[in-house]
DNA sequence: CCATGCTACATTGCATACATCTACAATGGC
DNA sequence: GCCATTGTAGATGTATGCAATGTAGCATGG
């Protein structure tokens, strides 16, 4: 017997996942999904972004399945997507776990947003219409009138891939929306309102047409939000609870 | 081996994939494949990168699982794997097809790895070692010795890839294989030995620890190369012929 | 003659059942 | 008492069969 549940069910390192708050996921997913594994590619998907699902978690099939209401077939292939995605890791006959991100890797993957980001605002700029940057004025005015933080940060999302998007370039905007995905988890930890001006400064700076200034603000800003990401990981380590 | 042509079997746009030689590259991945997913992914990657399997063809599943001698779930994950790195894509109920590449794409591309392959140069001079510049000057050096183009083509890659890696950041580095993955394929349309001078050159900047020289070249090869595929596919597309 | 609806077929999506592998623990030898 | 071995349970990997969906062809009506 592994069944690990009663009592112990405090978010630990390897425990399985629980169909409690995942169960209203489902829901709120299944219109949206023409197949079932969309199904559970979304849910899944939404539910380790959201920290629903803890990293270091182990997915097994059949519970998946049971949680679902559906067969192994389908979770074993939203489950591979995931892996593509970033989001869980599988060895061969041993299964999938959530990954888990440690400092290193905060410091790739912000790394390679500055990079990438970098060099769709600088593609975006020439690009940008009167009719785009007021629909960016619209998003951007939802997401500073807003108050619930997760609608902020889906908001911000919104923002920052609707400017991107004007490039055209798909894989650009598509490894971009990975890497912020990846790190998305992380973010919901702490700081979710980290410094609401930069955006702001940044927006200017796009207005203004002025890349240089832009792209600036950009790196430094994800540069101090890896550092304060950095810290965090590290004290988190030292309390041995091993966070993300 | 490569053995391109076969008289009859000519390369049209929604045919189906002969086993033909397909069987003699699945023996050849057979050894090294844990499982049998591994081998229908690892060997549909080698064919659709090397030209066996041409863009637009439809991968049904079920010729695919005869082919391999299996059913078709493994079949179904590694097709779902290969989505995921842009070879194939899929529509519900519709199954999967070789993708196509474009001018568009092409030119989406080579700037990312502009971008990507510039910032890992700038990464890994700082820490190449002498024993990383002797297995690169290795690779090197066979690599001019090579005659056969294939043989030398994947020790080009092999070269890049060892130097990339050498920032120890494995995202970046897998972006980069990806990118370079997506337009192997094109490469083999013609010029395989493009401009051996670049890659000397390039070799010389690497040695030298002079970033900025080193990604010029590298740039001002890309943007060339690059040029070079879209005239291409231009003259392809006026024949009507339309090619990957 | 062309457009439209219907029927039959082909193919994918999913469910159930079997085979194989890994992990863990009890047992025996040293 | 400690370590290697082997047996067993649990989970993953694969095979087969059924259901649902999309497509092509033909008949029918305008």
């Amino acid at each position: 017997m592994r069944t690990t549940e009663r009592g112990t069910t405090g978010p630990e390192r390897g425990q399985r996942v629980g169909g409690a708050q995942l169960a209203e996921l489902v829901e709120e997913m299944r219109p949206r999904s023409a197949t079932v594994q969309d199904l559970v590619l979304a849910t899944l998907r939404e539910a380790i972004v959201h920290g629903v699902i803890v990293p270091g978690s182990r997915l097994r099939q059949e519970d998946l399945a049971a949680i679902f209401n559906t067969s192994r077939i389908p979770v074993r292939e939203a489950l591979r997507a995931l892996e593509y995605e970033g989001l869980v890791e599988s060895e061969p006959h041993r299964g999938f776990t959530v990954t888990s991100l440690d400092a290193d890797q905060i410091e790739e993957i912000y790394d390679l947003r500055i990079v990438l980001e970098s060099h769709a605002v600088r593609l975006a700029l020439p690009l940008l219409t009167d009719v785009d940057l007021q629909e960016l004025q619209d998003i951007y005015d939802t997401m500073t009138a807003e108050t619930d933080a997760d609608q902020q940060l889906a908001l911000r999302e919104r923002f920052y891939l609707r400017l991107y998007s004007i490039t055209a370039r798909p894989r650009l905007v598509g490894l971009i929306a990975r890497m912020r995905q990846e790190v998305a988890r992380a973010l919901r930890w702490q700081l979710v309102q980290h410094s609401p001006a930069h955006h702001g400064d940044f927006f200017e700076a796009i207005k203004a047409g002025d890349a240089d200034r832009a792209t600036a603000e950009l790196a430094s800003h994800y540069r101090k939000v890896a550092a304060l990401l950095r810290r965090y990981l590290r004290e988190m380590k030292q309390r041995g609870s091993d966070g993300t």
